[in-house]
DNA sequence: AATTAGCACTCGATTTTGGTGAGTGCTAAT
DNA sequence: ATTAGCACTCACCAAAATCGAGTGCTAATT
């Protein structure tokens, strides 16, 4: 199934055109086009050739070709020469934020803006541990749970209380709360390890249900996978998925967060090594994404966590610019984060 | 510039069957379906007169009539009867939830998915005066700033330190911050009280330099409008809007928060009676809108603080419709909170 | 044996044509 | 004041005609 030099350039230059104009791209283009110095009806016989091998077809006869899915993997795995090289010189596409929420919003959005698809941003997957709790007294009826989780994501939770407590009671609380919870990771804490409090804290039974039903919120939030996208407009600036049909569909899936993370967790499964993946067509993991491909790239933070950066355009996208976006900003968030610990924070 | 009766009974029949059909609707049609018990020719002589008077136009010669932004605003002010008297035996369209952020999301995705439409909802806007604030050590090298704002809205942020704090230190910096701060309105703290405080503090004050700096971020960010949306892409539900100019155009002032809010504040200026507004084509805000209307509400927390619901659509909306879910939502939002004030919280 | 020129052919896209019918405006009769 | 009647308009649709890019095949060329 491989393929000689003559039927890869051949290859190369359909597919480059293709990406170029969109227009199906005949045997005389290819001829005069490559240097090959071949006429055009050599070029017609080896693209029957490519035909039959799967890398390309005719949308009806009498047409040129445009590749199929199987055309454009091999393109992306064996003729697109990366230009990439890490344009230092470009320098910063983004602007130095702590908020990690504001960050990545804004990596969706100048991402987006970018390469002219849609995209989106997952927070990384922090290890998620207790690693501070505390209570306080708001006012004589609000009490005020903050949890921090390891990554510094912080999360609050008013309780409103029905009975008087003091200062006194509330530090009771706090240090009960963090001898039990303190580096306790989020999936076990559970009912017996409240059981457990519970008993310790002997008189304040009741109203320790209250909180903790306050504070199992507050984790149960902290546990969400944030999601952030933008550009999804940008499906309709492509004839391919414009029609009402697809590109409702699109948007609908792009509008649906569970949706989409369960997309991008299927595709952090695959085993992966430069870090960036690129799925065609049917090999993407949802039916409504057929005519679309995925790109993603994976950024980590130096404590190890990693989220993962992904843009979804049609097939017929330019993979060098999205995968040299892609490598750039993952390499300037990875460095904003090793530069940034200082400042790190809540939502 | 007042309609007689039969006047008014022929346009409340065009514009209706237009609402249901989408179809320009001719003399015949109008002759049968309205009690008038007249020919096609009279209705014809009428529907001149009502033409001349601007309320419908031809999309064509020999086509039927449809509406125009005055045929509709005249429907909708004098024509259209309200059948809303508030369902309440349908029952609770929205399930009790505490977190106001999560509330709201559900409010405009069950408005979305009961009319169709698009949606949009402030958050009620605050008085925002600082209620409480605290500073925690959360580790060697980490003040955790939390800012509770009135309205029970939270912020975090986290603050890194590079010299070391006991936690009497931080005692005394919560005792200072409270002292100047609470009550404080979120605009009337500025540089000067700032200065102030740091004349007080002695000698900490190039550490509270650090500390203010986290903590006018989370004002900030406190100060932002948080505006929730779903339910875009039922635009391209809609013949009148499907095509990729209008549509694309919708979807993007749609995703940008910032001109949403601008528009829903211009609204909010226009005085107001029953708490329901209408735009309806031209007379909305922005330009992209011209092909929709707008249908907003307020709703209201027992403290006062106002917020909207908005809806986006074509202008061949179900009025009636909209207007009594509209109301519905508003008054089990508003009953939500009278009946909630026990648990507020975050974000 | 590989390449190429030449040619008939295919078929989507675009334009042309003609027919149909819903709906109108006007006039004359009721 | 209303209505019947009629000529007229024009979007819509389908069928027919035209166009041209691009093909596959064959026979000639290198």
């Amino acid at each position: 199934m491989e393929l000689d030099d003559r039927k890869s350039t051949i290859l190369k230059a359909i597919v480059s055109n293709y990406l170029e104009t969109g227009e199906p791209v005949g045997s005389r283009t290819i001829s005069k086009m490559s240097d090959l110095g071949l006429s055009s009806a050599t070029i017609r016989n080896e693209m029957a050739d490519l035909e039959e091998l799967g890398y390309i077809v005719q949308p009806h006869t009498s047409a040129g070709r445009i590749p199929t899915d199987a055309g454009y993997r091999f393109y992306v795995d064996r003729l697109m020469e990366e230009k990439v090289e890490v344009e230092e010189e470009r320098g910063a596409l983004l602007e130095r934020v702590d908020r990690m929420e504001v960050l990545l919003k804004q990596v969706a959005r100048v991402l987006a803006s970018n390469t002219n698809y849609a995209t989106l941003v997952t927070a990384p997957d922090y290890k998620k541990t207790v690693k501070f709790i505390q209570l306080s007294l708001v006012d004589a009826s609000n009490l005020l749970a903050v949890i921090v989780v390891d990554g510094n994501i912080i999360k609050n939770q008013m309780i409103h209380l029905n009975v008087l407590l003091d200062n006194e009671d509330v530090l009771k609380f706090n240090i009960l709360l963090n001898t039990f919870l303190q580096g306790a990771s989020l999936e076990d804490i559970n009912l017996e390890m409240i059981q457990e409090m519970k008993k310790q804290s002997g008189e304040y039974a009741d109203i320790l249900d209250h909180i903790f039903q306050g504070i199992t919120e507050a984790i149960h939030e902290a546990q969400e996978i944030d999601i952030y996208t933008s550009g999804s407009t940008n499906f309709l600036k492509y004839p391919e998925l414009a029609d009402v049909e697809k590109a409702s569909g699109l948007l609908e899936t792009f509008e649906d967060k569970e949706e989409l993370n369960a997309i991008i967790r299927e595709t952090e499964a695959e085993g992966d090594n430069s870090g960036i993946q690129i799925y065609i067509g049917d090999e993407s993991p949802v039916q409504n994404m057929k005519d679309c491909s995925l790109v993603t790239a994976t950024y980590q933070m130096p404590e190890g966590a990693k989220g993962r950066i992904g843009i979804i355009g049609p097939k017929r996208m330019d993979y060098k610019k999205v995968v040299s976006t892609l490598k750039n900003l993952t390499i300037e968030l990875d460095d904003i984060f090793k530069k940034s610990r200082e400042v790190t924070n809540d939502e």
